[in-house]
RNA sequence: GCCCGAGUAGCUCAGGGGAUAGAGCAACCGCCUCCUAAGCGGUUGGCCGCAGGUUCGAGUCCUGCCUCGGGCACCA
């Protein structure tokens, strides 16, 4: 079953051309923005009267005279369009949503395989707020991208080849030596618990050779704190795919292979001691700077590691897309991967970057710190990994993101996570109830009988969910979820207040029949809620 | 200096060129002899940072400026 919006739409496009409007024009579809105007509104025939020299509203009466759809009513007011759901097709709704456990999945995305690239910060330390944002943000877009038929794998990029991972062994060496660490090494108590570890773990290391040593120090260590980011990011239901090591990249000669096409291709000149790379290629001329991609002593940059890591992804393992999932910290580097694609001869278009603006950390009323001083266990510990995921994904990637302690520790209004949950543990309660008193309902709901407004108004909301994961993954924009969960469960809330002031009200009342009506869509509304709670990783209680 | 993002109600933020700009919280006033009040209804609250421009129509697009955050490595 098609979304309302996508028959709509269908509907207006055929009803469009059939006017011989020479060019393509935008439809203007969109939700209306007030209950008078319907739960649809065009504004197509606005558009369309300059090109076809006549008054808008003439042209609105036209199309609505061709326009005979099935999901909705049309109206046609001073030239826009106004759709009205029809109640028979949000019946049909009610009664989908209510059987299928994945409302709202598709196949839009025909299996096109996609990676995820979430997170990957250098593992030397442990992970702060702000990385958190990032890696509940791509697990997200991962679910979305899941949900609507694309082959996802998420992914971590493990660096353990670059400079600040060597000082990252160099400063559990020193610890392991009963040493400071080096100038501008890591001095955190974890990385002298590293070394005891090694100790213990690694038979005779302090005996090796410096260089041995610290080859297998780096190992160790990295491969420890690879171990407890997995833990951390468990906490708030994020899970790997794949943890795709730098150092196989050059086992398997990669980065080589792509430095060569470079070469070839003329994009790399030798200056000063090190091989640069030039990035001058057209619709990329903010990479206009070169980068230095193999040090004047001989030793790759990271950049050398990334582009093997685009063959890696793109041609070795056959990845249709990627979606990097990054700090805005890192925007200038953008242009140069987006330039480097081009340039090994991929399509730019498949490397796609989200990135993440910061958080930070509101504590009472007065107090902010900056996120990068504390860490994501700290806040998972605090506040949950509900709440940490909702507050993550309620703001848009490119908005700073105040995280408010506060509220969201607190078990009232002013926390809106419990809002949809409290929504759905409600619904379920219903069912109990209805379970508990009504043993022998109609195996079949005759759902002519949902009439009410605040009952069309929970279908309604229902019926959007299919296109609200459609665009949220579309435009890799899971800020749309929390919106959305809030809404179903404001009509939910609704739905149930209308009880609490008439009896006959109720969802659960004497008669049998308008009691099955309403237990169909109260499960419609739970499976909905469950879903979308589901896509952002947030549990769906059963009780509160 | 250059690049990216943000600037919308007291606070935190949604707004895909279209009708009188929205939500949550906060403030104020109401609603439980209960299918869960972690809920519901109502009221108050806006030069959409500023100035131009494009358009029949701009919070939305363009230009300039202001403020805040971030970035501009042979770090990642």
């Amino acid at each position: 079953m098609r979304s309302a919006r996508a028959g709509i739409e269908a509907g207006l496009s055929g009803a469009v051309s059939a006017l011989n409007a020479d060019e393509k024009v935008d439809l203007e579809l969109r939700p209306s923005r007030e209950a008078r105007f319907g739960d649809y509104q065009s504004s197509v025939a606005l558009k369309l009267a300059r090109p076809l020299r006549r008054a808008p509203a003439q042209i609105a009466a036209d199309l609505m005279g061709r326009l005979d759809l099935e999901e909705a009513t049309v109206e046609a007011v001073s030239g826009y369009l106004n759709f009205r759901l029809r109640p028979r097709w949000l019946q049909e709704v009610v009664r989908q949503a209510a059987a299928d456990s994945n409302y709202g999945s598709s196949d839009v995305g025909c299996g096109q395989r996609v990676q995820v690239e979430i997170g990957s910060v250098n593992p030397t330390g442990p992970l702060h707020i702000g990385h958190g944002r990032s890696m509940i943000l791509g697990d997200t877009i991962g679910r979305l991208l899941a949900f609507t038929g694309h082959q996802v794998s998420r992914e971590y990029y493990v660096n353990d080849q670059n400079k600040q991972t060597r000082l990252f062994a160099a400063s559990v060496s020193a610890r392991l030596h009963g040493q400071e660490p080096p100038p501008g090494g890591y001095t955190g108590g974890y990385v002298t618990e590293l070394a005891e570890q090694a100790r213990a773990e690694l038979p005779g290391i302090g005996a090796m050779s410096e260089a041995e040593a610290e080859a297998r120090l780096r190992d160790f260590a990295i491969q420890r704190m690879v171990e407890l980011l997995d833990r951390s990011v468990s906490r708030v239901n994020v899970h790997y795919d794949e943890w795709y090591w730098e150092s196989e990249l050059w086992r398997r000669g990669l980065p080589q292979a792509a430095i060569e096409r470079l070469r070839a291709g003329g994009h790399l000149s030798e200056r000063e001691g090190a091989i640069w790379f030039s990035p001058a290629v057209p619709g990329w001329e903010e990479a206009d700077e070169d980068r230095v991609v193999i040090r004047t002593n001989g030793e790759p940059t990271y950049f050398a590691s990334d582009l093997g890591y685009l063959l890696s992804r793109f041609e070795d393992r056959g990845f249709q897309r990627v979606v990097e999932v990054w700090g805005a910290d890192h925007h200038g580097y953008v242009p140069r991967m987006k330039a480097a694609t081009a340039l090994l001869g991929l399509d730019p278009q498949n490397l796609q970057v989200v990135l993440v603006q910061m958080v930070n950390l509101k504590e009472g009323k007065m107090s902010k710190r900056q996120g990068r001083f504390v860490t994501l266990d700290e806040l998972v510990d605090r506040v949950g990994s509900d709440a940490v995921r909702y507050f993550y994904l309620l703001r848009s990637a490119d908005a700073m993101l105040e995280f408010d302690l506060e509220a969201a520790l607190s078990q009232g209004n002013e926390n809106p996570v419990y809002y949809a949950q409290y929504a759905h543990a409600r619904l379920f309660n219903v069912e109990r109830t209805a379970q508990r008193t009504h043993p022998d309902l109609p195996a079949e709901p005759d759902l002519a009988l949902l009439d009410k407004p605040w009952e069309l108004a929970v279908a309604k909301e229902i019926a959007r969910w299919p296109e609200t994961v459609e665009t949220a993954a579309r435009e890799l924009e899971p800020h749309r979820l929390p919106h959305y969960a809030q809404r179903l469960a404001d009509a939910v809330h609704g739905f149930y207040q209308a009880g609490n002031e008439l009896p006959d009200n109720r969802m659960v009342v004497p008669d049998p029949d308008m009691t099955r009506a309403r237990l169909e869509l109260c499960r419609a509304a739970r499976n909905s809620l469950r879903i979308a709670l589901d896509q952002m990783g947030v549990s769906a209680p059963e009780q509160m």
